[in-house]
DNA sequence: CCCGTAATTAACCCATTGGATAATTACAGC
DNA sequence: GCTGTAATTATCCAATGGGTTAATTACGGG
């Protein structure tokens, strides 16, 4: 007896469903919704439009994550993952300290200027005080391995002389992730501010060799160590 | 002949106005409104809120400020205003290079964290791209003087040897607001992913010392100088 | 071939909220 | 005191946009 007066859509087209296959809807949402949060933020991201950009009906964004702040939770934990997988790619116990800090400071650089969408993301759930990181049992739990590799540079390092014995792992991760994430994240103020390009691939470049030049003065052991060549 | 319809207030209650100075109340809607959107975005700060907690209608926040956005710059307007203001208490001119460079330092990061509704508020602004900064003819011509006092430190250290010549002002004025509004902007993110408390007082005190330390040994010249006792 | 279930669609709902219209009130200058 | 004008209020409007109800369609297993 449910009866009667269902809403009946209009009958003149039968409306082909275009596909059928769970996960690679679920994925294909997530992807236009990294895109949409990052650029518009949480509230300015629309329902409406990611359901038009990924060709779907916005009934199917509320039928695999439950409400707007669960699918941003999604996509931060799906951005996360992938900055983790990147990470894995580091080897940085090969190289001696300096070679080591040089390419750590490189290759994070490097990420965040060839993903300013997660840099955005980022900056988002700032804004809203980390309270869908938080809510993550997925993040909660993702500790991040690149705090061991680059212990394991520091300790090193120390053994070797190379390297002051007082840096803590975090805090130099700290510093590294400061420097890199400002010169995508506040670009723009700055820019604005100062009439200064921080865009340019000559700014990036400079900007990129002056962080790693920062972070092994930081960290180098007081006894005039090599400069080593920067050309 | 605009004639008859006008719509009519209640009839009971003649609505006693509050009082009637212009300044004072642009002054007390630019406060309220830098709060809200310092807390809840361009999007997410509410008219009626605004006008709610400053006690007044909201007719009267788009009497004085035209639309929404043009509250936003104006807001931006004062807030960058309060920090230059601040800056020109800062006198590196006395000082030695080290402690110019230190108290530079220490200066910036009390500064945002005496003030995160600002970091966060330009954390909100560049999310959009920096769009308002650029539309605001105040803020486009203000340019900071703090690049002349960073550069005058410079000048100064470079020609005693104690700071290494290729330093440029506008690099350190990065890499400074770089380390030391990450601290404020990305506090939230990080504590979620590290368990690692940023905001106590310890753990702000010594970001403090870590933050000076890196920008010294960045820009000291490279003859073993001294590392000043650093209790 | 049939049928239950899961994926997908169409259409609707309604709270929120910038912004607008127009009345009302205080106040300064004559 | 009168009056023009600026400050302020009460009320309304229309669009936007999360979220919902229920119909529809594909698909795999018996």
């Amino acid at each position: 007896m449910k009866t009667v007066s269902a809403r009946r859509p209009v009958e003149n087209k039968p409306a082909k469903v275009r596909r059928r296959d769970r996960e690679k809807t679920k994925a294909e949402i997530l992807q236009i919704a990294f895109e949409e949060f990052a650029e518009s933020g949480l509230l300015g991201a629309n329902a409406d439009a990611i359901a038009a950009k990924a060709g779907i009906t916005k009934r199917l964004i509320f039928y695999y994550f439950n409400s707007k702040e669960e699918l941003f939770i999604a996509v931060l934990e799906m951005a996360y993952g992938k900055m983790r997988l990147a990470e894995e790619d580091l080897h940085l116990a090969t190289l001696e300290p300096e070679a080591a800090i040089r390419r750590l400071a490189e290759f994070t650089f490097d990420f965040h200027q060839a993903n300013p969408e997660f840099v955005r993301l980022v900056a988002i759930e700032n804004i809203h005080r980390g309270r869908h990181i938080q809510r993550s049992e997925k993040l909660t739990q993702m500790t991040r391995p690149i705090i061991g590799q680059i212990e394991r540079v520091l300790a090193k390092g120390k053994s070797l002389g190379a390297i002051r014995p007082e840096i803590d792992a975090h805090e130099l991760h700290v510093t590294l992730n400061a420097l890199s994430i400002f010169s995508v994240a506040n670009r723009h103020t700055f820019e604005a501010q100062f009439r200064w390009d921080m865009s340019s691939p000559e700014a990036k470049a400079r900007r990129r060799r002056e962080i790693a030049e920062v972070l092994w003065r930081y960290v180098r052991s007081d006894e005039c160590s090599s400069a080593a060549d920067r050309s």
